[in-house]
DNA sequence: ATAAAACTTGCATTAAAACGCAAAATCAAA
DNA sequence: TTTGATTTTGCGTTTTAATGCAAGTTTTAT
């Protein structure tokens, strides 16, 4: 068998069953595993396919282009994820919610990361499954349309059952008086659920969304161990939240 | 024999093959492997083959194997997501897995659809998100990034508590001996249960998955309800299928 | 923590390609 | 037909490509 037959046989393959097994190829084309892989290794350059430890993916499974790109925020937000990113160590178990604030912090996770993100955001889950190393757990329930994660009592008990390093949260809204609010009774939920679960909590937020309120309340600034805007943390504006004990970044 | 006459033999037997080995045209043609060689170049230099190492290729075999497989795949899938889709009716409950072809059936229903989903893929769900009627079930568990659904015990056991209506699978290996088979340990678990808690499965695949086998047992024929495939229902591969009691679309 | 599987690297072996050259075949015109 | 020019072919020789094997390392799973 020609090479470039063989090669064109695993593309052929790859692209009917989504992932192929070296050995399996190995023994089906009838050459050892080392041939294969080098061929693989080809097909792979040349971006026909993604090779992973004992075999291949297709390439158009694996490659996911992410929409959101009319962000106005954008180098805020980016500001704000690079600033949270630095927070998570390897190992680490993280529970995060949804929201455009928290998918800019996923992109700015360095691909070398090993930590388990739990969440039930669905674009949020799309961002982290581009990290190589990082572990998803999914948290299952009825899914929200408008905030795109997953609601309810069943996504909440779940939550009860973990103690997460660390809770990372983009909010709709704080204040020194009221604490951070929202306006999403069902997310609203999750998240005080999501906060009680974790040993620290993060909030992101831009800086435009400081000193106001919403109408349902999430939690007390006692909960919070750190508030990440893209401001300076000596800036004026966030004062009062360091004064509440709260460490800025 | 002429050169001409040996040349538009060679070309003969590329049509017909899609592959010529030099050795064994040297043998049958009884003349020196560097005539051969010398010919495949020539006819490679007008664009009539592709010349590789050990022989030559079908230009039209070479030249566009990815793109020109790839777009005809995916109309193939198009016409299957579009069959699928028209056994969908307004209040059903309906579970689904993963996979291109699932994918494309998520694209085929129609806006107006009020439905229920219950899923644990990522790119099904954000398929199904963009429909504004469909509510979504999600079902959470440990992610697979090979397959990009939710794998595990706990999926397993969340999709038991169901009764649903449909069962929709993409499926990635079919035949009559051995039923429907797959090549990923967790999938299989969360295909079986999908399986035996809906009503009606149905299979999709595209035909070139018919009669091949893969490692691991999913299901006999006697679970399947409908088999789609892009073929006419009356095609003589699906035959088999049809004598087995599965509604052919 | 340990063992098994998969990967990397370098090397040896074999097959194929490239090249030059000379013999043989083909062709064109005398 | 003969002859000379031209093309085609086969055969060494030298390079290059493909493949499998072995030793050592990394990754994965138990």
């Amino acid at each position: 068998m020609l090479k470039k037959e063989r090669q064109a046989y695993i593309l052929h393959q790859v692209n009917l069953h989504n992932k192929v097994v070296s050995a399996t190829l190995s023994a089906e084309i009838a050459v050892s595993e080392d041939t294969i892989r080098r061929d693989l290794q080809e097909l792979s350059e040349t971006g026909k396919l993604v090779k992973v430890h004992g075999g291949a993916l297709s390439a158009a499974f694996y490659d996911n282009p992410v929409m959101e790109s009319n962000v106005y925020a954008q180098t805020d937000k980016q500001r704000i994820g690079n600033k949270a990113a630095s927070l998570v160590k390897d190992g680490m178990f993280i529970l995060t919610g949804g929201g455009t604030t928290v998918l800019e912090f996923a992109r700015c996770l360095p691909s070398s990361l090993k930590a388990t993100f739990i969440s039930g955001s669905i674009p949020a889950i799309s961002e982290y499954m581009n990290h190589p190393n990082i572990e998803i757990i999914v948290l299952g329930d009825k899914l929200s349309k408008t905030s795109r994660i997953t609601v309810g009592a069943d996504a909440v008990n779940r939550i009860k059952n973990i103690k997460a390093d660390l809770c990372i949260l983009g909010i709709n809204a704080i204040d020194t008086e009221n604490g951070v609010t929202d306006n999403d009774w069902d997310v609203v939920q999750i998240k005080q659920q999501m906060i009680a679960s974790s040993h620290k909590t993060i909030c992101l937020t831009i800086s435009e969304k400081i000193n106001t309120v919403q109408p349902i309340h999430v939690c007390g600034l006692d909960k919070i161990d750190s508030l990440i805007t893209e401001l300076d943390p000596g800036h004026k504006l966030l004062k009062p939240f360091k004064d509440a004990g709260i460490t800025i970044l």
